[in-house]
DNA sequence: CAAGTGCCTTTATC
DNA sequence: AGATAAAGGCACT
């Protein structure tokens, strides 16, 4: 079941960015491979120069997943607006945004409110392990993400062993409404970004930032620019001149972002940035983040 | 090592 | 509309 991808030189990948930039929780290094579960299915895959190599994935998901028809080149140029985004491009060139199960990056990204990355690899692996289905590959236990059902039929008491908290309750709801409506989540890909938000904006548990993270690294709308506390700093550190000294001066103080305030920043970023404004936050996103940290600590 | 800080925010309430 | 508080606890310093 081993597979080899060559890269055209057309094809910028970066393996390494593309799993650790904060986008997905599950996949985990070892040596030079990186292990992750999709679906079913607990696949291996590892980057040496052009050429990527899995083991126990197909060919079909691999291109979709890692999105690698999408041209990356020319979204480079779409988004190169100034020197900041200039520079973080030139330093993660290769960083993909997957496109990612629509259930599990909910689930990711409900959870993820207030939480840390470390924090919430921690919960999405304990709920695996609790509610998802048993995997064997390679002699290791593996776990598939849970269904909805799974965590539908969970206790919230249960949940919060996995270390949800009050996140907990919101999954569980969730879950029970995507469990009695299976296709909600996929017809969110045929809809538009204004659309599916505000569909994605009724599910318990999601405001604007989880919609846009899930509408960006799920669905793939790719004008979807989420804000998080990170995102707030770095405009306020290179885009502050693009806002009113007033407004500059309200989101500075150490509060979380009103709903107004998030899309007026959200708004920028597809103002500024364009339709593929979602790729330019996740590059600075990942470069800020990593400007504050050693390189050994990346995961 | 302890105690403090921060975390890819949402919701309820006023 | 806009402000404020609460939420639950892990990971890092």
């Amino acid at each position: 079941m081993n597979m080899k991808i060559h890269l055209d030189p057309s094809t910028p990948m970066n393996l390494d960015e593309t799993l650790c930039c904060g986008q997905v929780f599950r996949w985990e290094k070892q040596e030079d491979w990186w292990y992750g579960v999709a679906g079913k299915r607990a696949i291996r895959v590892r980057q040496i120069g052009r050429v990527l190599e899995f083991e126990n994935a197909n060919k079909d998901f691999v291109e979709s997943y890692f999105g690698l028809n999408v041209d990356l080149r020319q979204i480079y140029t779409s988004i190169h607006k100034d020197p900041h985004i200039e520079e973080a491009i030139a330093r993660f060139r290769g960083l993909r945004i997957l496109r990612q199960d629509p259930w599990e990056c909910l689930v990711s990204f409900m959870c993820a409110t207030y939480k840390n990355i470390a924090a919430i690899k921690t919960m999405i692996s304990e709920l695996s392990h609790r509610y998802g289905d048993h995997i064997v590959f390679e002699k290791e236990n593996v776990h598939a993400f849970p269904t909805a059902e799974a965590l539908a039929k969970s206790s919230i008491t249960d949940l919060k062993k996995c270390g949800l908290g009050f996140r907990a309750k919101r999954v569980k709801l969730t879950a029970k409404v995507i469990s009695d409506d299976a296709t909600r989540l996929e017809r969110l890909r045929r809809t538009s970004y204004a659309e599916a938000k505000r569909e994605l904006l009724q599910l318990p548990g999601v405001g604007s930032k989880v919609a846009d993270c899930i509408l960006l690294f799920s669905l793939n709308k790719f004008e979807a620019f989420p804000v998080d506390v990170w995102m707030k700093r770095v405009i306020l550190r290179y885009y502050q001149a693009h806002f009113e000294k007033e407004f500059v001066e309200r989101i500075s103080e150490q509060k979380p972002l009103s709903t107004s305030q998030y899309e007026r920043l959200s708004r920028f970023g597809r103002e500024h940035f364009g339709n593929y404004a979602g790729y330019a936050q996740e590059y600075l996103y990942h470069y800020e983040r990593m400007k504050t940290r050693l390189p050994i600590l990346r995961a």
